[in-house]
DNA sequence: CCGCGTTAAGAACACGGTGTTGATTATTCA
DNA sequence: TGAATAATCAACACCGTGTTCTTAACGCGG
């Protein structure tokens, strides 16, 4: 209890570790709303009373896997973040998801947590704004913004088409195409 | 019973009536995954078994809802698609989410329907394609496909946006913004 | 305006998941 | 090994579900 805080358990770890697995596993049929304490726990072969010793809900559970890999991912953009390149950025936030497959997976899939891939891409929206400021001037903050939004949402499906598919293109290659897009349009593509 | 089919009965019409109303007002506070069958009767103040006769869940009167609309904005938009032209069409969608402007403010809010925005704007979808391969002869469908996801996501989040900031800009002004970022993209603000 | 047919209301039911409790067993760490 | 901690187990009241049956209210057509 001094030494470790109660944190280094094995048996703590073995039933969060547990846990989060059923949860991913059944994120594959049905979305976070239809699953049950029930099911993920006797799936995981847990007792559901332990389950709310660390969780009070599925989505309470989700979101702590969430943050694990959120934090992870800020880690990874941390170098690309101070240089300031946004395709650098880019090409970072698609290899974190790339390391993380099995999990990213899930969560960008049917049944995934489009508000999370959202909270993703937004870590690249201060610095790409501030960059087309410096590229178009003219342009109103609320306009970027608006811009933004569109980017980013393509952006979005572009992953979740990605993921689902198996990620057969590379980070460089979606970075290229994203970029592609942005900058010039359909018009790119002649 | 011979001469109205069952379905004019004024009954029946406020019973549903009273459920639309009672699920989109409490679609402003919660997903429709979280609203149950007791609160949509009990602020519609009807009976629960006798919303069973009517749906099987509050999921099944939204879709309701949304096929009444759904037909609604296929029919304003029959012209443009015959006509074949895309910014008369999208400034048609446009216009028939500003004319159910309090339904949609519900359908395409926080707590609202992203899948059902997403069948909205992929009336579109293969007008828009053929279209960009007249323009750019050189791609490969698989890539317009790709192309079309990126806009038609971008565009989804406009709408949104437009949608839950009040609807100030008109439909034309929304057509030709989006028409600038795809054609042109980020070039086109300078 | 009446009466037949339809619809809504109301009460009751079993069912299943929830979240919590207290007692017991098992495991871990030092 | 022994004290601390975690997991199991059984039980609990609670709540929403979906269905059934009976009764009351309503509306439509004649």
């Amino acid at each position: 209890m001094e030494t470790n805080e109660r944190k280094n358990d094995r048996r703590v770890k073995y039933t969060k570790a547990a846990l989060k697995q059923s949860l991913l596993e059944q994120m594959r049929d049905r979305p976070i709303e239809k699953l049950t304490v029930k099911d993920i726990c006797e799936r995981a072969d847990i007792n559901r009373g332990t389950f709310y010793a660390h969780y009070s809900d599925p989505r309470d559970l989700l979101s702590q896997i969430e943050e694990e890999l959120m934090s992870e991912i800020l880690k990874s953009v941390e170098r690309s973040l101070q240089i300031g390149d946004i395709s650098l950025l880019l090409a970072d936030i698609f290899e974190s998801i790339e390391k993380n497959r099995d999990l990213c997976s899930v969560l960008f899939s049917e049944y995934g947590d489009k508000a999370f891939l959202k909270r993703v891409i937004f870590i690249a929206r201060d610095q790409s704004i501030a960059e087309w400021k410096r590229i178009i001037p003219g342009a109103k903050r609320e306009q970027l913004e608006m811009l933004y939004m569109f980017y980013a949402n393509g952006c979005i499906a572009i992953i979740e088409n990605w993921v689902q598919n198996g990620m057969k293109e590379s980070p460089k290659e979606l970075t290229t195409f994203i970029e592609k897009i942005s900058t010039n349009g359909l018009l790119a593509f002649q």
